[in-house]
Formats: C-alpha cells, structure tokens, sequence
RNA sequence: GCGGCUGUAGUUUAACGGUAAAACCUCUGCCUUCCAAGCAGGUGUUCGGGGUUCAAUUCCCCGCAGCCGCACCA
C-alpha cells in the first residue's frame, strides 16, 4: 500500500482542485467575485444534495419520531422579534484608535475612580475637582480603568484602580468601584476611558482611544411589497429554526405526532458576517439542517442531549470523517443565554483549525413561548398519557451544510503514488469521499475507443447504470488517465469494458482508494451498489 | 473592520514601460488490450476604474477579490 498525505497547504489545494473540477466556484466570478458568496458547480451540487439525501434520510425518512418541513425564507417580521433576533442579532463592537484592538462592547468594563477625603483637593494644584458629600466628607474623580471581561474583571479593575491613586500620589479612600460595560458608556466618558491595551488607565485627561460603539446587524434585510416604507420591512432568515417553531402549532393539529417527536428542516440561511473567511467555513449564505426535537418540560433533557450529540457524532462517522478529526466542545456555563441550559457543539479539525460543525443546544421552551407571546396563539400540548397541559421543551441539533461539505473534502483529499504504465511511482490525486456522497459513483469505461463492439457494450451499460446512478462514462485518452481522472473527484469506482466482457459478460470492477481491480459481472455490481449506497 | 502580502489562460507559474509565454487541464482527429503513453490540431490570459506617459499588463491612486495576522462569529 503506497503512503498516502495531505499536503501542507491543503487549503490551497482544495480551492484549486474545486473550482478546476467544478465543485466550487467564487460566486458571480466574473463580476470580480463577492465576499462570503460562492457558487456549487457540477460536481458541487451533486456533493450538496448527497449530503442532504442522506442527512434527510437517515433523521427524518428512517426514524419514527421526526417529520419534515420547508417553511419560506421570509417570514413575518414579528418572528425575528419573538425570537430576539432584531435585538440581540446585533453586537456592538468598539474600536480602540490607537492599538486598532476591537472589543465587543459587552465584554469591555470599565469603571470611573472615586477617592474619598476629609478635605477637598485644591483645583488649582492638582487640576482635581472635589464634591462635598457631607461633615468633613469630599469625593474626587482621579481617572478611569477598564478591563476585559474575565473571571476576575472586578479583581482587576481594582488593581488598576489603586495604580492609579498611588501613581497620583493621592492619599485617601478608594470609593467602592462602580464597573459597567461599554454599552453603558456615553459621549461624556468615552473620551476619557482608557483602552485595555494600551494599560487601561487614565487620569482625567481626555485620551480619545476609544470609539463610540458601532452595531452591526447581521440580518440581512428587504422589503416585502413595492413600498419601501419601515413597515416593508422583512428579513432574510438568518436560520432556519423559527421557521419551525412557528409552524410547531400547524403540524401539532395536522401531523398525527406525539411528544417526544421532532421537526426537521432543510434551507437557505443568510447572516451578513463581519469578516467571511476560510473559503465556504464562513459564509454570508449558506444552508442549514436543523431539527428541533420536542420534549415534555420534566422529560430528562440531558439524555435526550447527549443521544442526539452521540447520534451526529455516528452520523459524522458514517459519512466518512474520521472520529479522530472530531471533537466536543462545551459552552461554558456563563457564556450561554439565559434560556439556554446547554449547548455542546461537535468540532472539526479543519486545517485552518478545529471549528464548530455542529451545534447541539437544549433551549428550554424560551421559543415557543415567545412566540406564544407575541402572537397570541396557544403553543401548548395536550399529553394524553400524563393528562396535562404544557409548552414542550426543545433540544436543537442545528448543522451546516457547507460545513460537512468543507469538511468532507478537506478529510478526503490526498495525494499518493500510484504507478504509471512502466511501473514508475507518479503523484496522484485522489478525494476519498464516501461513497455516499461522491458525486459520481461509477465511471464506465471501454478499454479502447476504437473497437466500436466494446464501446457499443459500454454504452449499453453506462445506459442501464444511469437510470439509478449518477455515472459517467469516459473513452478518451488512455485507462490510467482516464483513473485519476476519476480519483481525483472521488468516484468510488469505475468498470472497465475489455474483450473478456464480450465473451463471458465480466468487466474490471477498479477500485479508488486500493486501486485493486476484481472482475465481476453486471449482477454483481448492482448488488454492490445497492449494498454500499444504502 | 484594521495591518501586511498578493492579483497574468480553467489550474500552477514566467516575462516585459513598446501590446504576453510555458506546463498541466480541457476539446477534436489518429493511435492505444488495465493506472496521468505518443503524434497532429483547436479554444483560452494581464481583476475593474482612473492617473502619469508618445506608449501601462508593468509605475501611481481608488475600488474589488484572495491569503496571512488581529478583532469579531448572536
């Protein structure tokens, strides 16, 4: 068996080999390109809609529990307020001038440094300005710190603060710090609060190191009808979730389901990212597929979690990534939203780095009930078993498409050596993708092209393979070529028409990854397929 | 969004202040009895816009796109 690696600028590679095959393209490529866009070719497509074949039947077609769903894109814009996306889609960042650091303004606290006296400082001498809060009692400003947020902000803050009075020189009690964070800030402060890079202290002294938060919205928006008025206003859904969760009533009365059960969907999500980056990792379209599966409100959510968490994981595994290139990611306890009792996400090792391919977040009823809010409509189920009443609880499997794309490719491409006709090792190219999800499952090929009874024979095959498989058929060139060229977009398998095939109906069944070849007749192939295409 | 680097054919790269080249890929024909063979032929390129210049793909500016780092990623 002949070694076999990824090169050390895989991605390069990747990029390269996608669009020269026709898997991947820049979109509006000839316009220039657009940032966060990109375009599935021939072969792209193919890819995609495997991935979600099998995704759709292995979650929803072959499990009892789950139905389907394709809500539209747009929805009512009252959604995205129920489900606190027009508040809470935005993040305010700030940007410090002088370091060119960027916080997000949640994160960055910052507090004013108050020191206590018995007697007001003079104005004159120290420039300090001194507020009589009663007998014998002054407090003075003396500067600002500020802090990222950490376990210990306050801790730091603190410290900061007591630099500070102790470079000043001034004596006195320290006035309990108030800290704040950033979107607490206004016009009058900012100008004099220090940035964390730059020491995070600062005297009453205007420093103008920081700006003004900036929000950014990453809903895209539009507007529904021919009037451009705020009350058009709509949004391209930026996931497909609520689409769900506000169909959860429709298919509760017309479904005939039962909790626990799950809905399923797959679709186009848009967010209007900051920064697109590493090829289709990061996009500003892209698709989902997510479910959610809804519980009884004192069902064990945590089993229901880590059971859905195990089933990607398998799933993952059964699409070809390798369980070594997988991981488990767990959302620290403080960083979740207030709804959220837990959120692990199944990480992938991509050569740019180990990302987030898989979300698994228990959220509680929160959905539902907000959309019960807002809409006035019922969300409740009536649990004939127990006999009562309740807004079911949700654990939420959410995966990008793009993403198990991305990652198919970047754990399949590899460059080997296979011999060349003489027997001379030669670089060779070869995408080991499943074959579930290989675009092309069988090339068929004749020999030679120019013995019409062995084209004819192939063709005849090609013919009958189409009607269930993708195939390809392929005459020009030599067989080796005509091998790596299918290698190299990850064909399992191609079957070679030869003279033998003429006289007792067997052709070479070559193998991608092994390249052994077997003979093997048409029964036999079929059977082969149906077995590993399942 | 900031900083650095970059942009020539589908891909990888070369060259030049005087109007662009190679290899591979792809296509056609011939040849070919199992791993990128050979011969002949064909298509196809300076990211976009401005400026300097007699002349710009080359130098300058602005956009756009990509890569790397920082930041961001509900």
């Amino acid at each position: 068996m002949s070694t076999s690696s990824a090169p050390a600028n895989l991605m390069d590679a990747l990029v390269s080999l996608c669009k020269r095959r026709g898997f991947i393209f820049p979109s509006s490529d000839i316009y220039g390109g657009l940032n966060g866009f990109f375009d599935y070719g021939p072969l792209g497509v193919e890819l995609k809609n495997n991935i979600k074949a099998a995704w759709w039947r292995d979650f929803v077609q072959r499990r009892d529990d789950m139905v389907g769903l394709d809500s539209s894109i747009i929805h009512h814009p009252t959604t995205w307020k129920a489900s606190g996306h027009v508040d809470n889609f935005t993040d305010p960042l700030v940007d410090c001038k002088v370091s060119k650091q960027r916080y997000r303004a949640d994160q960055l606290f910052w507090a004013a440094v108050n020191v206590e006296t018995d007697e007001p400082f003079s104005i004159t001498l120290t420039g300090l300005q001194s507020n009589h809060l009663g007998p014998d009692k002054y407090i003075t400003l003396i500067g600002y710190v500020s802090a990222l947020e950490s376990e210990r902000t306050n801790e730091e803050l603190l410290e900061k603060a007591e630099t500070l009075k102790r470079k000043k020189g001034i004596r006195g009690k320290l006035h309990p710090l108030v800290p704040n964070d950033f979107t607490y800030a206004n016009t009058e402060n900012i100008p004099f609060i220090p940035s964390p890079a730059l020491g995070g202290i600062n005297g009453i002294d205007k420093v103008d190191q920081l700006m003004p938060p900036r929000s950014f919205n990453m809903m895209f928006e539009t507007y529904v009808g021919a009037l451009r008025d705020d009350s058009a206003v709509a949004y391209l859904r930026p996931e497909t979730a609520q689409g769900i969760f506000i169909n959860f009533k429709n298919v509760l009365d017309t479904g005939r389901v039962k909790v626990p059960f799950g809905i399923a969907q797959i679709g186009k999500a848009f967010r209007n990212e900051i920064n697109p980056r590493n090829f289709t990792f990061r996009s500003r379209e892209f698709e989902q597929m997510e479910i959610e599966y809804f519980i009884a409100p004192d069902a064990d959510w945590q089993k229901c979690h880590r059971e859905w968490i195990d089933a990607g994981l398998a799933w993952l595994e059964s699409i070809g990534l390798p369980r070594a290139l997988l991981s488990e990611y767990a959302h620290p306890k403080e960083k979740l939203s207030h709804y959220s009792k837990g959120t692990v996400d199944i990480m992938f090792k991509f050569p740019f780095g180990v990302q987030e391919l898989w979300g698994f977040a228990a959220r509680g009823d929160f959905d539902l009930t907000q959309h019960q809010q807002f809409s006035g409509k019922s969300m409740e189920y009536f649990d004939e078993a127990a006999k009562k009443k309740y807004v079911p609880h949700v654990v939420e499997p959410s995966v990008g498409v793009d993403r198990i794309l991305l990652a198919a490719l970047c754990a399949g491409y590899a460059e080997d050596e296979a011999p060349d006709e003489k027997g001379k090792p030669e670089k060779r190219v070869v995408l080991r993708l499943s074959p579930r999800l290989a675009p092309v499952k069988v090339a068929v090929l004749p020999l030679v092209k120019n013995k019409p009874e062995l084209v004819a024979v192939a063709e005849q095959l090609h013919a009958k393979l189409q009607r269930k498989h993708v195939v390809f058929y392929d005459q020009s060139g030599a067989i080796g070529r005509r091998y790596r060229r299918q290698d190299e977009i990850g064909t399992p398998w191609c079957v070679t028409i030869d003279f033998d095939t003429l006289a007792n109906g067997t052709f070479t069944l070559r193998e991608r990854d092994s390249m052994k070849q077997e003979r093997i007749d048409e029964k036999t192939l079929f059977a082969l397929l149906d077995e590993k295409l399942d």
